[in-house]
DNA sequence: AGAGATGTTGCGGATTCCCGCAATAGTCTT
DNA sequence: AAGACTATTGCGGGAATCCGCAACATCTCT
């Protein structure tokens, strides 16, 4: 069984490197990659189907890696190893989890043990596997009161990115009032009236970014991944 | 020598460890703490002086922990060693250092020699030592068409917190239209208007938060931070 | 099928934001 | 010390935002 870490910090991936053998014996070829770009050339050139990786790296982070990985070779099992339980990683990965495949999230801080027991979950059985400090961070807002849905996230990004209401309806085909309505529910979950509430007036479009980053529900990569995606969308229009 | 190591990740933690007896053999004891507010507490009752410390930390991080260690004991001697170039953490230490007080930074991806080299310059010689990949971006802005100065950053954080324009008047102590002309200068800075400009209106606001995190000018643990000060003024005005 | 809940859209107005224009104050140069 | 620059502030107006009100449209449940 060939194996590809991707991994760009050299302790941890020395460390995963160390867990792997010792959690999966049938594993015969180990191959590294530093970034998200090196690590698809691996893994297409090795038809490399177990794979483990990072979710933070420079050049080309692990979700843009694993959605052109998955496209080409769907059966790919990936366990993503991250430093945060970011909601925006979640969001992110099961847009792109194609049908019946494996995949796992296990966070840097679980213990040894957890995370060997994640890697032949996954890349062995071919199991599904959420830390459980992950779910609890998805669970904490699934009271409906909290949790975006999709529509309400994609206005989310829209607004973070800087688009303003009549693009934003442009862009996701509801009318100016509706796009109004999703980003009144956006204050509502994300908390931008409740906090400083009387007596201080805030600027909503801006405390709704601030909030929406300080609950990890969307990050600096969630940035820089969509405004890609916003710039092909503007060219074709 | 008595130094404190403040980092929350085991491997990097140990990995200092190493790096620390090979380059300052007069190091007698080593004192670990997991995160800012342990190491308040350490660096206070061992009376220690020189501290290598992270910057990125749950509960605490580093730019406040160096802050009180520093108000009760300015002669202390603190290397940080962090995984990002932010402006924002050299600018939140540029405003905590004492006078004449021996500090560096140095980056996680770092070649151990440069590593070593630092812990000896700042814990033993007492000297300032920052990372030359900071220095390069901390340049790579300084023509001044693109630098921000101290104020322009404090509108910048007043901004990115979600306050409108009169609260930061009132809070920097400007008139409402400076106010608006410092945002001015932040929106051609940050590169709000180049960008997609023609054709496409974007919200400016919005728009300054999203390139100021990009552009690692300001990072969301900023945001947290800057958010308590914001507290205490709101209550004391 | 009918009643109620939820989501979508238009209209209008109060507020905020963005910024050009112009007067004044402060700083630098020669 | 005079002239040139830059920063600060007020005024005013066009655009964007926030949101209550109300009319439909859809969906759900019995």
């Amino acid at each position: 069984m060939k194996v590809l870490i991707v991994e760009d910090d050299q302790f941890h991936s020395t460390f995963l490197q160390d867990a792997l053998v010792e959690a999966v014996p049938e594993v015969t070829e180990i191959v590294h990659a530093a970034n998200g770009a090196i690590g698809e050339d691996e893994a297409r050139r090795g038809e490399i189907e177990a794979i483990v990786m990072d979710l933070q790296m420079e050049q080309r982070n692990g979700i843009e890696a694993a959605r052109t990985i998955w496209a080409e070779r769907p059966q790919s099992r990936i366990l993503f190893w991250s430093n945060y339980a970011d909601d925006a990683y979640l969001r992110g990965i099961a847009h792109i989890v194609p049908e019946d495949s494996a995949y796992g999230y296990v966070l840097k801080t679980a213990s040894r043990e957890r995370l060997k027991l994640a890697l032949r979950a996954v890349l062995v059985e071919g199991q599904i596997m959420v830390d459980r400090e992950i779910h609890r961070l998805q669970k904490r807002g699934s009271s409906p009161r909290t949790r975006l849905d999709d529509s309400e996230f994609d206005v989310l990004i829209d607004l973070a990115l800087g688009l303003q209401d009549k693009l934003i309806a442009e862009r996701r085909g509801m009318s100016l009032r509706t796009v109004q309505n999703r980003l009144l529910s956006l204050y509502e979950k994300l908390g931008v009236i409740s906090e400083l509430d009387d007596e201080v007036m805030l600027n909503k479009r801006v405390r709704a970014l601030n909030r929406a980053l300080v609950t990890r529900t969307i990050n600096i990569e969630t940035l820089e991944t969509t405004q890609r995606d916003l710039e092909t969308w503007l060219k074709e229009r």
